[in-house]
DNA sequence: CGCCCCGGGATTTTT
DNA sequence: TCCCGGGGCG
């Protein structure tokens, strides 16, 4: 693409069978593609081709037979990412890819875990704890131990648990160095065991698990690891700058040489190389990618330093830097360069382009968060009449709570959009009801999953009676599912008894489905199939059609989702068990079904963001407290990866960048005055073009002024931090009504003139669309041309 | 046991 | 503002 004349030398190269692969990168890129040796390391800034390097690289190691698609792992952090980079290296090389594993840390882990379980007291069924579930859990624990009473909340304890688990400390180690004197840091220590006893007991593993215990497998084991450290020869490891210590101890146990000719293992009928008196085995090669700049996940372990230090680690390492974009406009670029210099304690980084400087980014303050909401729903409905699609616009913005100002109005507006992330799909009540029944029938030892759908729908089974089912089950040292079977002996109610006995009955009917007797292979439709009669025969999905709750109707249209989910996962995995069905649903995240927004802006956090890019990004709430966020603001690091995660934002955009604010925010339902952000202040003053600049407001604004109550820093060089007292701006806030209107039935067509509550007064243009969607097309005697939905917009019929 | 009302608390990001 | 948990009552 550039500099296609530069003669460039392929180390090792032959030609031939990979030149296609080099064809358009720029030299650092082909370096990155054909270094070989134990250690690379690609410094990625953002939109510098990364992910086609890696794939390019893994395309050039199957083409040279340099290795077996079996010898490769790569690693990345989503779903989504492992299955486009399958996609893209399939297309380089066709079938050989199916070999490789390419996946994410946790899924990987789980592949493991499977197949070693029954080496470590666990059994390969094992189901997986999502953040959820562990808080459930945690909290019941907490209390058991009248914790709270001690300053241990769920939350802290839990969270507390999960930094530990990261760095690879387990109750015992935490219990032998704790100051155990201190009540609540035994007490701390004692709930660190309970968790520990009740997720063997249940036969399951947390999130952090998944990857701790994997490390303490290979440690303990070191025949086990032997097997993966020959079969693995090429490690390739994305977005390395967020990996945490558990995560990076796994790099490392992987790439260790295996030392002496340990006899063979075989595992799981996994092929291994052929055991005859093999020699030493240098350790596998490692490839890692990232940018340190796009480190955004220090708040849940992720270790800068993992990739600040690598050299270090890892004596010999080459380097390669990639700092040509191809994705933004130069002054997008400087923005971001300029932002993000200052951090300090960074290795220098210049990203650039060579296709020009592009238009200059765009800021608007406004006076409230509608006031700014409002501005992006008529910019981008400018931009779309200028050609761009919806679906290359997206919407940043800091906290997820932000989003419900921007909703409101781009409902109004009738712009189409779909928040990414937000209340994901499997965090549903409906869902997770659901995927317990499913765990409670694959794993009957997890009693927590027993709790939750005991009683749901109501059966009269409340706390009490699961107490009881709970002792009567550890009396006799039989699980909760099993006591389930007894109810004639718990000592409850003849009705209970009934209702215990069906549950039983309901759930031994769907194991027989799902789980048939070994030597039996279940029909690939066993799971929905399953699903189906649990969600049907325990009365759930019944009891939400009778219920008169609308939200109940979008339930039970969840779980026919949910069901086709099962269905389509049977298409995918025709051998899939329930266990695998249950860990590849607890292993998704919402960044995984990104790309199903066709035709639609796509709103989501700055965190969400990250892997994406679009025409034109908003970012909005672009304030101190905000953005930075004001709990950042304490910790250490804390305004740093904030800063990064505002790079991060801007970096995002191809062509446009917008960057808004309000001078009040509604918190808490209370309305506060907000300040600019400094990140706005970092930017090169040329390179951004005020529509509206909080200046602007603050010499519009009624003369009560006040200082900026605690908040720091001022605005450009002219303005200090003069903020009106949020009193004085009460007329601007919170415009939108918060009841909507149904204007459903208004009768309207072209010609009509109507007046806006915002707008004023306008004629009908046209009107399109059916029933709740119906669309008017206004043009206000302002000139300003705008679509309603008619249904809610404030409008009456003149 | 379940429902309802009340008050208090909380609000960052997520594999 | 909204959500959750606790307590009281039917």
């Amino acid at each position: 693409m550039v500099e296609s004349s530069v003669p460039v030398v392929v180390p090792g190269g032959t030609g031939g069978v990979d030149d296609d692969l080099l064809e358009g990168l720029n030299p650092p890129q082909r370096e990155a593609v054909t270094y070989r040796g134990p250690a690379l390391l690609i410094v990625a800034g953002a939109g510098s081709g990364k992910t086609r390097v890696l794939t390019h690289r893994i395309a050039s190691l199957l083409r040279r037979r340099e290795a077996w698609p079996s010898q490769i792992l790569a690693i990345t952090f989503t779903n989504k990412a492992a299955g486009e980079m399958r996609e893209r290296v399939g297309q380089l090389v066709g079938e050989s890819a199916r070999g490789m594993w390419i996946s994410t840390f946790h899924s990987a882990c789980v592949r493991i875990l499977r197949r070693e379980a029954e080496n470590f007291g666990f059994t390969s069924s094992f189901t997986i704890y999502d953040s959820g579930d562990s808080r459930a859990l945690i909290k019941r624990l907490v209390k058991d131990r009248e914790a709270e009473r001690f300053g241990l909340s769920p939350a802290g304890v839990q969270g507390r648990i999960s930094r530990l688990k990261n760095e690879l400390t387990d109750a015992a180690a935490f219990a032998r160095q704790a100051n155990l004197s201190d009540p609540a840091e035994r007490l701390f220590s004692e709930l660190f065991g309970d968790y520990e006893r009740a997720l063997q007991r249940a036969n399951a593993f947390d999130f952090d698990d998944l990857i701790a215990q994997t490390v303490y497998l290979f440690r303990a084991f070191p025949a086990v690891a032997d097997a993966y450290r020959k079969r693995f020869r090429h490690i390739l490891v994305d977005e390395y700058q967020d990996t945490n210590a558990a995560q990076y101890a796994l790099i490392h146990e992987l790439t260790r040489p295996v030392v002496g000719a340990a006899e063979a293992y075989s595992s799981g009928g996994m092929m291994i190389f052929e055991p005859e008196h093999a020699p030493e085995l240098e350790g596998a090669s490692l490839t890692v990618v990232g940018d340190s700049d796009q480190s955004i996940y220090a708040f849940r372990g992720a270790d800068i330093r993992n990739i600040s230090e690598f050299e270090r680690d890892f004596p010999g390492a080459r380097v390669v830097l990639l700092e040509q974009n191809y994705r933004s406009t130069q002054n997008i670029l400087s923005a971001a360069n300029a932002v993000i210099g200052h951090n300090f304690d960074r290795k220098a980084k210049n990203l650039w382009t060579d296709s020009g400087a592009g238009e200059r980014i765009v800021g608007y303050t406004g006076y409230s968060q509608h006031d700014e909401a409002q501005f992006v729903a008529d910019e981008i409905e400018a931009i779309h009449r200028s050609g761009v699609d919806y679906s290359q616009v997206a919407v940043f913005y800091r906290t997820n709570a932000q989003s419900r100002a921007l909703e409101e109005i781009l409902i109004r507006a009738a712009v189409p959009y779909k928040i990414m992330g937000g209340t994901k799909f499997y965090e549903r009540a409906e869902i997770k009801d659901a995927l317990a029944y499913l765990t409670a029938v694959a794993n009957p030892a997890d009693e927590m999953a027993l709790r939750r759908i005991v009683n749901k729908p109501k059966r009269g089974i409340g706390d009490v009676s699961i107490e009881t089912i709970s002792r009567f089950a550890a009396d006799r040292g039989i699980t909760f599912r099993e006591a389930l079977g007894h109810a004639g002996d718990l000592g409850v109610g003849p009705k209970l008894q009934t209702a215990i006995t069906h549950l039983h009955g309901v759930l031994g009917a769907a194991s027989e489905i799902m789980l048939p007797a070994t030597g039996e292979v279940a029909p690939p439709t066993a799971v929905a199939d399953g699903l189906s009669l649990l969600l049907g025969r325990s009365g759930y999905l019944d009891a939400l059609r009778m219920s008169r709750d609308p939200q109940d109707e979008a339930r039970v249209e969840n779980l026919d989702e949910f069901v086709a989910v099962a269905r389509e996962f049977a298409r995918n995995n025709p051998d899939g068990t329930v266990i695998d069905f249950l860990a590849e649903v607890a292993l998704v995240s919402d960044a995984d079904d990104l790309d199903d927004a066709s035709g639609s802006v796509s709103l989501m956090t700055l965190h969400t963001a990250k892997g994406l890019e679009y025409d034109a990004v908003f970012i909005t709430g672009v304030e101190e407290d905000l953005l930075p966020h004001r709990i950042s603001a304490g910790e250490p690091g804390g305004p740093a990866e904030e800063r990064r995660l505002f790079y991060v934002g801007v970096t995002r955009a191809r062509k446009r960048l917008y960057l808004s604010l309000a001078m009040t925010r509604a918190q808490f339902g209370e309305i506060a005055s907000a300040v600019p952000s400094r990140f706005l202040q970092e930017i090169p003053a040329d390179l951004v073009d005020w529509r509206q600049s909080p200046a602007d407001l603050v010499r519009q604004a009624p003369p009560r002024f006040g200082g900026g109550s605690g908040s720091r820093g001022g605005f450009r060089n002219d303005t200090p931090a003069l903020l009106p007292k949020s009193t004085s701006l009460d007329r601007f806030a919170n415009k939108v009504p918060a009841k909507v209107r149904d204007n459903g039935d208004m009768e309207l067509a072209a010609g009509d003139r109507i007046r806006h509550d915002d707008f004023g007064e306008g004629r009908v243009d046209a009107v399109t669309g059916e029933g709740a969607k119906r669309i008017a097309h206004v043009r206000f005697d302002s000139g300003a041309a705008k679509k309603l939905l008619v249904k809610i917009a404030p409008i009456e019929k003149i």
